[in-house]
DNA sequence: CTTGACCCTGACATGATGTCAAGGTTGATG
DNA sequence: CATCAACCTTGACATCATGTCAGGGTCAAG
């Protein structure tokens, strides 16, 4: 298969797959006697993986050690599950972060007019917190 | 004063503060005779205004259209509310969107034994979803 | 005069991704 | 056969906010 044909099944871009071989996530595919990058089906349900990957958030640093748990049959479920709650814990905090300047960034426009006056307590706000 | 003081007084790295005058968000301060920066009470309070807005999450060009905003006595609050609750939304969406993924998540790690065993619906979830 | 603590500029690195340039390949159509 | 579109190749530069390092000037205290 193709590039064009793997990333149009995958979802992953053509850039990033073969950016994904550079940085030895995935392995480097056959090439067909023009040059051209050939991929077999497992290689394409890693690019899968990967790609799952980072819908969920994970670093490609972080899909390095998931695909190497992946790939050994000796790796143990609470490895696996080590890295999983990292991440979610990782992923709490910035969605913690994100919720608190929003939070903060709401109640200073709540006491805003949001009219034609310059008078402003966002402004105000961010200038002297 | 001193970059270093000014860095020390706002907490803005020496770095940033650099960086801030080249994009344009700080005017060049005025120069001592060996060419050091010496930064008013007026360019502190700007720098302190930018770190604020920072820590709220704003980037450095919404930033700029804030400062237009406090610099320009003709402004009308509808104008940084409008800038203000955009940014607040964007925060939103970005926190939502991070719970999604830790949610995804544990519920793939709530399955997973976490013991010595290979078995790991974390890794089948991630490469077949 | 030396030493340490400042300051200066410029450059390279990060992470994940896009985009563009300049060129080779292939298959189809005139 | 010539050509054109649609592929593929590599390499390089850009993004955004920030760190860090190199190589050099300045200044104050000992």
């Amino acid at each position: 298969m193709n590039i064009g044909q793997a990333s149009k099944t995958t979802g992953v871009s053509e850039r990033m797959i073969r950016h994904y071989e550079r940085v030895g996530l995935m392995p480097p595919p056959d090439r067909r006697d023009n040059g051209y990058r050939d991929y077999s089906p497992q290689s394409i349900e890693r690019l899968r993986f990967i790609a799952n990957a980072r819908g969920l958030g994970f670093s490609l640093e972080e899909i390095t050690t998931l695909l190497g748990l992946w790939d050994n049959r000796e790796r143990t479920s609470s490895e696996v599950k080590a890295v999983a709650l990292a991440h979610a814990d990782d992923l709490g905090r910035k969605a913690a972060a994100l919720e608190a300047m929003r939070r903060a960034l709401l109640e200073l426009a709540e006491g805003c007019s949001g009219d034609s006056r310059p008078d402003c307590p966002i402004l105000d706000g961010i200038a002297v917190s």
